[in-house]
DNA sequence: GCACGGTTCTGAACACGTTCAAAAAAGTGC
DNA sequence: GCACTTTTTTGAACGTGTTCAGAACCGTGC
């Protein structure tokens, strides 16, 4: 709504230490119950706090989502860090890489369907193209960015710069199905991975086939446009 | 949230009557006011029906939306039909039905945002592969259908089959693209329009090289697979 | 005309996210 | 130590979507 909130910051100890108790809460509250049964009131509560102490340090519940999305997003990267030394091709890598984002979100599955839900909604702060969620959405780039920096497969310059991009919005995709995926053990999702994988390793050969310059060329002007959203 | 939610149906003339009542106003409202202020107790105050009979018919505001939403399409389909008959080019079909999609939307650029975000979300009745929007999306799915039919263009029968639901696909990335620009005049998505109907005439045409055949059938193997989503 | 079953309709209530004026506490300059 | 400003904290209030028990209404069989 209010696209002027202001930053937030805690100007004394006191309020620094305010601010981590009912982020700690919150964070914790919604691990245990998810996000319908985690409230405001439910989180000032546990946290010892009034309500409105607690909209004083986060303008929104959105910004509690946030803050719990970023956390397992660093669950995901510390699970993926290994993969990356371990594995050197672009396919093995980015097959570990998807199969480990879904387990690690695996255990909120409702959860994940509310984010995604607020994501896309050009207010929220959670929206991965807002101010907001800039250190976040570069974060996340960021991985795939180390994916694809030392693999070997020989890639063409214009379509390395911009791959990072890419296969993040793919695994936007891929959460995205899974979110609406209620096969039994995600099986679906995990084959579509697999079977999505393999596909995009063949598409990043043929497209770095000569021949294939002057459409490869348009594609990634296309794909540099979609990037200046986020800006 | 309920997903045990019953038809609704009226089972008197006197119901249907007051269902509709209730409908056009709201469709009303949320064409002059946006969503934000078009609250259930507006509607129900404007119909002149009490806010628990406005619940009695309509099980959720989403399903006022999901009406709403429906309306617009039918304007698009509407807006649309006409150019199948001129142009017989899919290229040339393809980029104007997307223009008039837009210009269509464009008076609601607001109220889309919305609708994209509870469309996200798995338990919405918005949701595209939910069973509540069945209709809605088959029929706008069909639009895509009827593109490609009597196009002369050659495409190999495995791909036009699935083309259809992939334009619908692409159709619905392209208005998520228009619901976070705020160029002027959209400027941005227009020229998005057409450089990513310029690309995907070529692609198609790519992928209907033979020597395409084996990366093809996989990729279709896969797109039938998304599909599955929304049994 | 009457009783009964289903349908339509009402109004109050609930829980929630959010806002805000003002009290309490902490920090600052002297 | 004292005035003052700033930050933190409170608690009540608002508007929202939604639910629900029951009142009013209507048709049907007798």
């Amino acid at each position: 709504m209010n696209s002027e909130r202001k930053s937030m910051h805690t100007k004394t100890p006191k309020g620094e230490q305010t601010r981590g108790l009912i982020l700690n809460t919150a964070l914790g509250l919604l691990r245990e119950r998810g996000y319908e049964r985690t409230t405001m009131r439910a989180i000032a509560d546990q946290a010892g706090v009034s309500l409105g102490n607690a909209y004083h340090y986060f303008g929104s519940k959105e910004h509690l989502i946030q803050a719990f999305y970023h956390q397992l997003h660093e669950e995901h990267l510390t699970a993926s860090l290994p993969v990356l030394e371990k594995e050197s091709s672009l396919k093995a890598r980015l097959l570990s890489v998807m199969r480990l984002k879904i387990s690690t979100l695996e255990p909120h599955h409702e959860f994940a369907g509310v984010l995604f839900k607020t994501a896309a909604d050009p207010h929220s702060p959670l929206n991965p193209f807002a101010e907001d969620s800039a250190p976040v959405r570069r974060d996340s780039v960021k991985l795939f960015d180390d994916l694809v920096r030392d693999t070997k497969a020989r890639i063409p310059d214009d379509l390395r710069a911009e791959l990072p991009y890419l296969l993040w919005l793919y695994h936007m995709g891929i959460i995205l199905f899974w979110i609406h995926d209620s096969s039994p053990q995600r099986a679906r999702t995990y084959r579509l991975i697999d079977q999505t994988v393999d596909l995009l390793d063949k598409l990043i050969s043929l497209a770095s086939n000569p021949l294939m310059r002057p459409v490869r060329k348009r594609a990634l002007r296309l794909v540099s446009e979609l990037q200046e959203l986020s800006v």
